[in-house]
DNA sequence: CATAGTGTATTACTCCTATAATACAGTTGA
DNA sequence: TCAACTGTATTATAGGAGTAATACACTATG
């Protein structure tokens, strides 16, 4: 079963989203995999202290973005692999890149400040 | 007087956010320059449908970050010239990579990968 | 088939943001 | 001066987001 060991909850930011990134990040960096089976709501609800439906919806959320699968009565388990996670990486980077293109141009920003500003602001996304 | 006939709010957008920003673009564009004079909190309101004290908010602001200065009294009067100009072109910027690095981390997008696909949506978008 | 586990639907509560209502205060110009 | 304009401070209302309480529905397993 997966473990919330390393789950560290922040104040400011969503606890329903901070599950999701939670589970996210693991399938990315392939600590979990296909087949892995989540905490049931109640439980996990419990081991953080806060009410099953928090929980119910960050699950709910990531199982409508084909990252889980759900039956009602047994549980959820990831069902995307590799290969599936890798492709929708892409697919919603895809759309958030071509807007920012398409607004550096609207500035007449040159590629080059571009990348130079994603530079500088990457540091500053680590404070999260 | 700074005409609003362009301006066209969206629904799901706070709209002293939406007047902030129609100023803040007419300014980075050339239309709105320094001594432009704004109109008046009540004539705005009434021209927009909505109440004085959203278009007040939306002034404020704008008087906060430098862009504006005003007279109780008389009126609000643009006051950044190029230099600030410039500043605020590159505060547009921020916001929208900040959005673009978070989204990146994510995703667990390396920075060198993130440059990566810039720069192979930046070239696709000249094909078009 | 009973029971203790599982997920789910509905509803409500709390907090914060956006917006509005109202009353107040300063400026202009005949 | 005074009327009609200007901005401002305070308070109230509406709505949404995040979370919780509760009751319901399904499944696994003895």
């Amino acid at each position: 079963m997966i473990s919330f060991e390393g789950f560290r909850p922040v104040d400011g930011v969503p606890i329903y989203l901070q599950i999701m990134n939670y589970i996210k990040r693991g399938c990315v960096a392939g600590t979990i995999v296909k087949g892995d089976v989540l905490p049931s709501r109640r439980y996990l609800s419990a081991l953080l202290g806060i009410n099953p439906m928090t929980v119910q919806k960050a699950f709910k959320m990531l199982e409508d973005e084909g990252l889980i699968t759900t039956m009602q009565g047994s549980g959820s388990v990831i069902i995307a692999d590799d290969e599936s996670i890798n492709r929708i990486k892409l697919e919603l980077l895809e759309g958030e890149i071509r807007k920012m293109t398409e607004y550096f141009k609207q500035m007449n920003i040159s590629q080059q400040k571009a990348i130079e500003l994603l530079e500088e602001y990457w540091e500053d996304a680590d404070n999260e």
